[in-house]
DNA sequence: CGCACACTTGAAGTGCCTCAATAAGTGTGG
DNA sequence: CCACACTTATTGAGGCACTTCAAGTGTGCG
């Protein structure tokens, strides 16, 4: 199932580059594979994403190896907003999955939201969604187990995917390795693939071949003290507005955002 | 020791409120007891606060009584700017000690921040700053063992309040009981209490009596993992500067701020 | 088919927690 | 200035959640 997001300002001004993305205004669409690094510490940035399709990863690594996730981009996030205050990259930027996504020099981003009002408000409200998540981060590491810690991680996923449906179950795309996971966690991987099984041992979720299923949300919620955005502000982005105000200054034929499982 | 910063619009406009307090154009000095909320979830607030004296906390509890502290507002710093996303608080935020503040209305804020460009760039940085520590508190919480949460902790307050003098030497205020740095670190107040024995023992720090001394910076820094901002876009705020902005559009007498122990 | 990587399982260790009690500060009112 | 209440800091003993080390067992892919 196939969405198409955005109006096309000028599509035949596009033009294609050598790799096959298009280039116009300081806008373009962007293929990487995944483990492709989007960033690393010192990187001189002249673009930031908005994430059309796939999953990356921001992490800081200690000189001895211990790696800590500390945050997750999703489709519709914009990757990566510190990028703005200096240009410069301070940690690791991944691509965990193959990923397609708008590259939009700084200088046009800057300018887009001096003029846009629209587009000054969706970065302000993308950078408060992350805040926010970081702080529930926080208090996962800080003061919850390893059961609650999985159960939050979930709970956030499922939600920032809209993949919860009516019947309370939530379902979603997984590309994160159990390394991965604990490295979000704060945990060892050992760990995780421990607390996980008890997870399934007691009904609590379904995780094989890179699928999730939370089976009963509610209770998932509740074990993880999850804030659900029913009684808070929304915890998901807005990818088709995103779109909307960056196609337009592009010039950038609709894309194509693939569907979701939120859907099914 | 007594610095004073910003220059004076109209003192004569000024009005003396019943509190003391002085009112003018949407911003005021505003005056607080230690333990005093500064907000609540839920709260809607209509202002913001640029902190000129003393500290303040953000925290999450838990419904079980768990509680974690995902900020700490230092003198210069603008609390809480989440509060701009939709003017609810989600957080509680208390002060750890009396507290001095520039309180600034919501709507005058954004005005100035549309106008000022220069005031545009101190609360994106702000906003920044802000974001970058909570990187590192994910770190922490996820990655560092006890001692070393403890004296990243350190180093960073010691950085923010910029009292690192050249001999290596750091000293600050340190008005966080042992409760307040276990809800920081994530740990029990009784480990809290251990491990500062054992960093004492082993002559890494003085603390006593509300005073820290961090005795050979370097090696804290070593151990603690810390991305010091000689390396790095600095970690310290700029309160004479964002003072002169908000002071300017509120024809509030100069504010006197308390010589810092950096200068000692 | 075989290599690489993710996942799984077991056994043993430890860093931090929990519970519990005492001591030392700190502020308050008489 | 002391007596009282309350919070903060300290110390001890025992337990558990999570880690570490070390083998395996799938499983996807060229």
């Amino acid at each position: 199932m196939h969405d198409t997001f955005g109006l096309v300002a000028e599509p035949a001004a596009a033009k294609a580059d050598p790799r096959g993305a298009v280039a116009l205004a300081g806008v373009a669409l962007d293929h990487r594979h995944a483990n492709s690094y989007l960033a690393r510490p010192g990187d001189r940035m002249k673009h930031i994403f908005l994430l059309i399709d796939g999953w990356a990863a921001r992490y800081r690594l200690l000189s001895d190896g211990r790696r800590q996730i500390t945050a997750l981009f999703l489709p519709g996030d914009l990757c990566d907003l510190a990028w703005r205050d200096g240009g410069k990259a301070v940690q690791h930027v991944i691509a965990i999955t193959a990923i397609r996504a708008l590259r939009i020099e700084l200088g046009t981003f800057e300018r887009q939201i001096e003029c846009d009002p629209g587009a000054r408000t969706i970065v302000d409200h993308e950078a408060h969604l992350l805040a926010e998540a970081q702080c529930e981060w926080l208090v996962s590491l800080g003061r919850r187990s390893a059961v609650e810690r999985l159960a939050h991680l979930f709970c956030e996923l499922v939600e920032r995917i809209g993949a919860v449906n009516a019947g309370g179950v939530g379902r979603c795309e997984m590309p994160l390795t159990q390394i991965d996971m604990a490295d979000i966690t704060g945990l060892t991987p050992v760990h995780v693939n421990r607390t996980l099984q008890q997870m399934r041992r007691s009904g609590l979720i379904e995780l094989k071949s890179r699928q999730l299923k939370l089976r009963d949300f509610a209770r998932i919620k509740k074990i993880a003290f999850f804030r659900s955005s029913a009684d808070n502000p929304p915890l998901k982005n807005n990818l088709p507005e995103a779109l909307k105000v960056f196609q337009t200054i592009s010039g950038l034929a609709a894309v194509q955002t693939q569907g979701r499982l939120a859907h099914a």
